[in-house]
DNA sequence: TCCTCCCGCCAAGCA
DNA sequence: TGCTTGGCGGGAGGA
């Protein structure tokens, strides 16, 4: 029966193009329906045709019935019956493209003005659209659910719905961008596509399959409605299905482009997200499928308001399509949007107006417990994977192990990100530095007062108000130097690092070259204990510092082993790994800081690394180093002969995640702190990254965080594995909040560094004209104040695309349609 | 061949 | 129980 039903929308269509002038319908009572008798007869199957039309089609033929001469039917019926036999008839039918839902759209939109007045509202009556516009139900409801998910219409009653054209539309626009920057979709889009190009170079790694085992259930989808007081969401079935709702779908659409910039987006990334980017597309295609399916009906939509426009975009894998938003702009807004919201867990709608960002918070994760902070679902399933990861590193505690590539996709990126927080964090006159480096007699000889800082090994010194001291170190095979940001009260631990440490002579990189090391060093790494525990936060608590039990953590020998077995360097290491082994935990690890390349810096002597690097000892000789910020401080080589300098080891010191992202911190394991090393009274530090964390909204204004977090003690739990409960996303210890975050691995490390080293940062001699960044990965993830800084390095220098990207550059053309 | 998306089945849930 | 609502995916037109 399923032919001639197929069949009897072809015969609706006739009836519809062959009768256009017919008279405004009125609701007309539902014919009785015969069923045919035999509906493989020409005869019958009309008939049938006919009564399983839709009800618009069936009023009108009764009508016709009643108003009509039965020849007139019959004769209609005839033409039907002779058209549909034959190939004229399907020519005369409308297109596709005019039976789009687009265009139905414009219809619906043209009966409504854009802007009615308040004090005369405007109802929709379904039955009467679905008549006037000769569709079908189905159709409408297409429609209305996205123009509800704008707050244009809303729904009063069954077939009811009040028309509000586009007075809300700024605000919900506003809303919705909010809600998005705090769901964080930016960094969504960046791991799709981080995770495209990964699967570009490797597209047949068994990584991909274990990626995808590694998620868990999708739960990204699972986002609540976005609602406006006053706008009230009064879905029919609003507890059973709203999850799945076109609308939510639609808002979540429309987020994607208010928080990208450029503000393209692509169908396929779109429908990634709206899966939960979970569900590898390989293994879920239908699913997919029908995501692609849903947004091209609210892209219909969106395209009929005006607010997007269909483009292709242009990658090296192809042409995609994707929508540009041509709506308004939104602009931050500069003062909360008093938002309601309604929870995914069915919660009645919150009833009295709270902020914006509290409001996102209980709308796009709700959680059951006190924390302010609460994990973003999506985060949840990376949890998942890492502890997945560390299962398998826990099980296997000496074999390697293979990191799932999601786990470590995140990693990278929130280094990346955090990374670049902090380098747009840094102040002028740091930015000064980097000048004063490539010209070292232009850097002010050091004043007396800072005279103890020679004391100190590497010339670090002690900057008041700055957060991080710069050290410049050669790197002898890259030739390529470094400036290594160090907190001044790291210094000391220097002395006491690990003899067994060395010069990890990576290649030098740029940052075109991660993929294809990615996958080789996704496929050598290394076990990776991972003890860092999490806790939730309470960021209103006290904040102190506080000496925490030595954590039983893997040595930094042991680490530096490790990082060295994927290294052909390393087998002088290897056969030297029952010495680190011994070496107990009171070894030093090689305080927190920043290695950055200093491409155009140049040396009267080079450092030479002999082959004493491969036993862990670099001779820097020769080479005065100086700490830019407070002048030039003679450190003869020999002071530093005693010091064995990873020169490719980057610790992100101070690294600044977002509560939501810090959920991932477990798979940083490895802390390789101890007490000995750690100092917990207050440093300059301290108060630069208050200020950052405070700044980009991490932590409330007044609460104070330890400056050196690497070097908190963290205990190792036995409950450590039990992290999934958890939502919170800084360590609390006993009422202490600290953001930490462990020494990352090696391999994450390396990362960071080819995303450093691809920064044209500090490059004095390359003019920083602003270029046009085709796609912008660093937006802020939160914090109304971040984004500027983001764009822009405080001294008014433009980051370059290069630097901006760390995904290698991809050229990205935009086609209009 | 792939993109686009119409179409309608059918289940959930409301009145 | 009938009706409304809307998720979902088959499959066809179009590029």
């Amino acid at each position: 029966l399923k032919s001639p039903l197929k069949q009897a929308s072809t015969s609706q269509l006739v009836l519809t193009e062959r009768q256009p002038d017919c008279q405004p319908l009125t609701t007309p009572p539902k014919p009785k329906e015969t069923p045919p008798a035999d509906p493989w007869t020409p005869t019958s199957n009309l008939k049938m045709l006919i009564s399983a039309a839709s009800p618009e089609i069936r009023s009108r033929e009764q009508r016709r019935q009643l108003s009509d001469s039965s020849s007139e039917v019959l004769q209609t019926k005839h033409c039907l019956q002779e058209h549909l036999l034959g190939d004229e008839y399907e020519k005369s039918q409308p297109s596709r493209k005019e039976k789009s839902l687009g265009l139905l759209c414009h219809k619906f939109l043209a009966r409504y003005p854009d802007y009615p007045s308040p004090s005369q509202k405007s109802y929709i009556c379904l039955d009467e659209v679905t008549e006037e516009l000769h569709v079908e139900r189905r159709r409408i409801y297409d429609i209305v659910n996205v123009l509800e998910s704008l707050h244009m219409v809303s729904r009063l009653a069954r077939n009811r719905y009040v028309w509000h054209g586009r007075h809300n539309l700024p605000q919900t626009l506003q809303a919705l961008k909010k809600v998005g920057e705090e769901n964080k979709y930016i960094q969504q889009i960046q791991m799709i596509k981080r995770r495209e190009y990964e699967h570009e170079f490797d597209p047949d790694s068994e990584r991909n399959e274990e990626m995808a085992s590694s998620f868990g259930s999708s739960e990204q989808s699972e986002m609540s409605f976005v609602e406006l007081p006053g706008v009230e969401f009064r879905a029919a079935s609003v507890n059973g299905r709203k999850y799945k709702s076109l609308r939510v779908m639609s808002q979540k659409f429309v987020m994607l482009f208010l928080v990208s910039t450029p503000q393209i987006v692509s169908l396929e990334v779109a429908a990634k997200i709206l899966i939960g980017e979970d569900q590898l597309e390989d293994l879920d295609k239908s699913k997919f499928k029908t995501k692609i399916r849903r947004l091209y009906d609210i892209a219909n939509v969106l395209s009929s308001l005006k607010l997007i426009k269909k483009v292709h975009v242009t990658e090296e894998r192809g042409r995609k399509p994707a929508f540009k938003w041509t709506g308004p702009e939104v602009l931050p807004n500069t003062q909360d949007i008093k938002l309601e919201a309604t929870s995914t867990t069915c919660s009645p709608p919150i009833s009295e107006s709270i902020t914006s960002k509290e409001q996102c918070s209980k709308a796009l994760f709700p959680s059951k417990g006190k924390q302010n902070f609460t994990r973003h679902s999506s985060l949840i399933k990376l949890v998942k994977s890492i502890e997945n990861d560390r299962r398998k590193i826990q099980s296997a505690p000496t074999s390697p192990v293979k990191i799932s590539a999601s786990t470590y996709l995140l990693i990278i990126f929130l280094l990346e990100t955090s990374f670049s927080l902090f380098l747009s964090q840094m102040t002028a006159e740091e930015m000064q530095v980097k000048c004063a480096l490539s010209s070292p007699e232009a850097v002010p000889k050091p004043e007396p007062s800072q005279q103890p800082a020679l004391s100190q090994p590497l010339g670090v010194c002690p900057a008041s108000h700055s957060s991080v001291s710069p050290v410049i170190l050669p790197h002898p095979q890259s030739g390529v130097s470094y400036a290594i940001y160090l907190h001044p009260s790291q210094a000391h631990t220097v002395t006491t690092y690990s003899p067994g440490f060395m010069l990890q002579p990576l290649p030098c990189a740029n940052v075109t070259g991660i993929k294809s090391n990615n996958s080789k060093i996704l496929n050598i790494i290394t076990t990776e204990e991972g003890d860092t525990q999490r806790g939730q936060d309470e960021p209103t608590k006290s904040l102190a510092a506080e000496e925490r039990p030595e954590m039983k953590s893997e040595t930094s020998s042991q680490r530096c082993l490790k990082r060295s077995q994927a290294l052909p360097e390393s087998n002088l290491i290897k056969r030297r790994k029952s010495d680190e082994e011994s070496l107990d935990t009171s070894l030093t690890f090689f305080p927190s800081g920043y290695l950055i390349p200093l491409t155009h810096c140049t040396h009267g002597n080079k450092a030479e690394c002999s082959t004493k690097e491969k036993a862990g000892v670099c001779s820097l000789q020769h080479t005065a180093y100086s700490s830019p910020i407070t002048g030039v401080i003679p450190m003869p080589a020999s002071e530093l002969k005693t010091v064995n300098i990873p020169a490719f080891h980057i610790t992100p010191l101070n690294i600044m995640l977002s509560p939501n992202s810090i959920a991932a911190a477990p798979v940083l394991s490895n802390s390789c702190l101890n007490s000995s090393s750690t100092s917990s009274a207050p440093n300059p530090s301290s108060s630069a990254l208050n200020f950052m964390l405070q700044h980009i909204g991490l932590i409330p204004a007044g609460v104070q965080v330890p400056a050196n977090p690497p070097l908190q003690h963290v205990p190792v739990s036995s409950q450590s594995e039990n992290i999934s409960h958890s939502s919170g996303s800084t360590n609390v210890q006993e009422g202490k909040v600290s953001y930490n975050i462990a020494t990352p691995p090696w391999w994450v490390e390396w990362e960071v560094h080819n995303f450093v080293f691809s920064l044209q940062f500090l490059q004095p001699k390359e003019p920083q004209e602003p270029q046009a960044v085709t796609e912008n990965f660093f937006r802020t993830p939160g914090g109304p104040n971040t984004e500027p800084a983001l764009s822009a390095n405080s001294d008014g220098t433009q980051r370059t695309s290069q630097g901006t990207l760390y995904i290698p550059q991809r050229k990205l053309e935009v086609s209009e349609d």
